[in-house]
DNA sequence: CGCACATTGCGGTCGGCACCGAAGTGTCGG
DNA sequence: CCGACACTTCGGTGCCGACCGCAATGTGCG
């Protein structure tokens, strides 16, 4: 009745299948596919470092990688920025993460969900604030009309007041790098801070304990110090940063 | 706060990961896991014939499908009968083949699904029907006082005046070969009719025409003519088992 | 009991691929 | 304009695995 051609579309399965699976069936670009399961970007130097190859390795298997279709590139600057191509593959490679060989394995899924959550609060990007929380902090610049977002951003003068009134000093601008730049966040899809003034920030934040890292990657917890003055300079509830508002509660 | 010991987490896996995708990464197995789709049990030597190999690699191949918890295995006899572990694994081996590289593909998932479910319907086993059909067969003959299902199958005496009245001749049995024998069905979960009656009859069925093959596989269809004859002969209502009972509509 | 057949185990061969180091290209920042 | 840095490209090396043929094992059937 039906099944004509089986044999024909068996095959463009075949190597649909096989092409995919040979991309995940090595270790370091699973390492990779992995790492970036956190939903945010990383460049081929981060990657490399991580899995412990040297950047030409690393530099192949992005290159393949992009090309079978499970990450997304985009330069910026001199850095290469790659994120899992869409939640499809996402699901795809916790599915199979999660597939266990004989025995079953604890509920590893439960933990990466739960990591990438907490990664898409509040990190760092390259040397400035990103995530949730740099999208806020952008935001509440703007809203108290400090920093401008017209042509890029600028900051005002009231601004340049309180950069200088926060961080103790102005950041050095003898060089071409902008004061404040747009930098687009990955997770959240809305420019925060970038440009001298949000490596400023960034590192006063770090070193006055406001923020600190988590593990060796780029994740970022606000401790209660950064509670506290997030709220006092910009009126940032970073409580409610935690949960995202179009994702209620969905502890799995 | 969280996201403590990701990097074990993450090793876990990353083995885990690379374990599946290497399974699958191979073109033999890949050919493999796509025609086990179909949900039957499929002997070594079938595979190997159908993958285009040699069954002393197809053995490797599903020895190592079968450690990893893509297949499960069934010795029966001198077969070595395999099937897909689990809906599981079949759900991520569709997803993983639906995946498309650059381009997006035609709907194969659709077709694959349409396929195994045809392939539940009718096929045969050996050298005897099985499916929802050879249950079904198994089930009216029992029924009907025709066969008993007491230690292993045996025809009564009005079963063995059936079996001469439909074949015109009674099965040879100068051998060893038991002239009923209850085979259990991969997809029904339940027993069949083997052994030589359910041979002659599966011969007599595809000689009729109430039965055709489709394709080169072991899938069957049921012509005109079978479903008369079934009807006739053991009060089957072919149309109805198209449709499994528990399965109302769900063309994805 | 003996033949036929399905399957498995074992060496041996060969191709593919992951890896590195070194050299080249483009960008950032002073 | 120049140095630092991120990344890419290009040989070259070594290992892993897919494949086969042959021999051995176990089962079904006459």
């Amino acid at each position: 009745m039906c099944g004509a051609d089986d044999g024909r579309m068996t095959d463009a399965s075949q190597i649909a299948l096989t092409r995919l699976a040979g991309l995940l069936a090595d270790g370091t670009r699973a390492t990779f596919c992995l790492a970036l399961l956190d939903g945010r970007a990383w460049t081929a130097g981060e990657l490399a470092r991580h899995a412990g190859v040297a950047p030409s390795t690393a530099s192949e298997h992005l290159s393949r990688l992009v090309a079978g279709g499970v990450l997304a590139e985009e330069h910026q600057g001199r850095h290469r920025y790659v994120r899992l191509a869409g939640p499809a593959v996402a699901q795809l490679i916790e599915d199979m993460a999660a597939h266990d060989p004989p025995a079953a394995a604890p509920p590893a899924t439960l933990r990466v969900a739960g990591s990438r959550r907490a990664l898409a609060f509040a990190r760092t990007c390259y040397d400035h604030l990103a995530g949730r929380l740099g999208v806020a902090i952008a935001d509440a610049l703007t809203g108290r009309g400090l920093l401008e977002r017209e042509a890029g951003f600028a900051f005002t003068e009231a601004g340049v007041a309180w950069l200088g009134d926060v961080l103790g000093e102005l950041p050095a601008t003898t060089g071409r790098r902008p004061l404040a730049r747009p930098c687009l966040d990955w997770t959240e899809r809305r420019p925060h801070l970038a440009g001298s003034a949000g490596a400023a920030l960034c590192r006063h934040a770090l070193e006055q304990g406001w923020v600190a890292r988590i593990g060796s990657g780029r994740a970022l917890g606000v401790g209660p110090a950064g509670g506290e003055a997030f709220s006092r300079l910009l009126d940032i509830d970073v409580a409610a940063l935690k949960l995202p508002p179009d994702q209620p509660d969905n502890p799995v």
